[in-house]
Order: C-alpha cells, then sequence, then structure tokens
DNA sequence: GCCATGACGGAGC
DNA sequence: TGCTCCGCCATGG
C-alpha cells in the first residue's frame, strides 16, 4: 500500500451524490497537509480506471482541472450534476449540503476510541 | 542527482 | 473579497 493506493482507496469511498476536497482526502489517506498529492495522484490516474475522480473538488467547492487534461471543467460538472449535486451561478459547490461526510472511524480506528 | 512543476491549502496583506 | 506567497512531496527532464 503506498501513497497513492491509499488515496485512490479513499477516493473509491466517496458515494454518489457526495464530494470531497482535495484537503479531505488527504487527510483520510493519513496526507494531512499533503493535498497537492491528491491532485497529482488524481492526474495521473485518470487512465481509464474506475476512480470516481469528478467528486473531487478544491476546498473552495470549485472544480478544478489541468488546462492539459481536454477541458474537463465541463465533464467533470455534467458527471456532478448527473449525480444530483448543483452548481450555483459561480459555479461552486454548496459543500455544506454535498460534502462527503465519511465515518471517521473507518480511517482512524485508533483515534475513535479517544 | 538537481531543478522545475503541479487537479491544493492556508496564512498574510 | 481577492491576490500572492510558501510549504508539501512525487514525478519527469
Amino acid at each position: 500500500m503506498n501513497t497513492y493506493s491509499s488515496i485512490y482507496a479513499v477516493v473509491q469511498q466517496i458515494p454518489v451524490g457526495r464530494v470531497a476536497t482535495y484537503g479531505q482526502i488527504a487527510t483520510l489517506a493519513n496526507l494531512h497537509g499533503k493535498a497537492r498529492l491528491v491532485g497529482y495522484a488524481l492526474y495521473r490516474v485518470v487512465d481509464g480506471s474506475s476512480i470516481p475522480w469528478h467528486r473531487v473538488i478544491n476546498a473552495q467547492g470549485k472544480v478544478s482541472e489541468s488546462p492539459f487534461r481536454n477541458g474537463s471543467d465541463d465533464l467533470q460538472r455534467s458527471l456532478l450534476e448527473a449525480e444530483g449535486v448543483e452548481f450555483n451561478h459561480a459555479g461552486h459547490i454548496n459543500l455544506r449540503q454535498y460534502q462527503w461526510q465519511p465515518d471517521l472511524a473507518q480511517f482512524f480506528p485508533d483515534e475513535s476510541r479517544i
């Protein structure tokens, strides 16, 4: 289980109709503060894998994408809207409403008993 | 092996 | 509210 495997494992936990932020994924993957690695990991994985990468957005509730990847902003947005996630006038997602709230005990069993 | 870069985040101004 | 800078670390040239 390497760094990226952890990230992918977490991303795959995101349920349909929910989104998670890079920072959140990083924390759940035991990489708190290393959100960049999450973005980098997802950048490499969009390779025909089954990772729901479109459910990962930045902390501002907005979709980010690399200019090097075929205008995926519309694609990602479409995929999310198809799952019931709504965007406001500014293209933002209401995190309060759609952010995934995982069972922390599943990721940090040791800390859950504190 | 060194340097630049990158789907981010948070602090500072 | 919005922009800039710094930290983090894996990857590619």
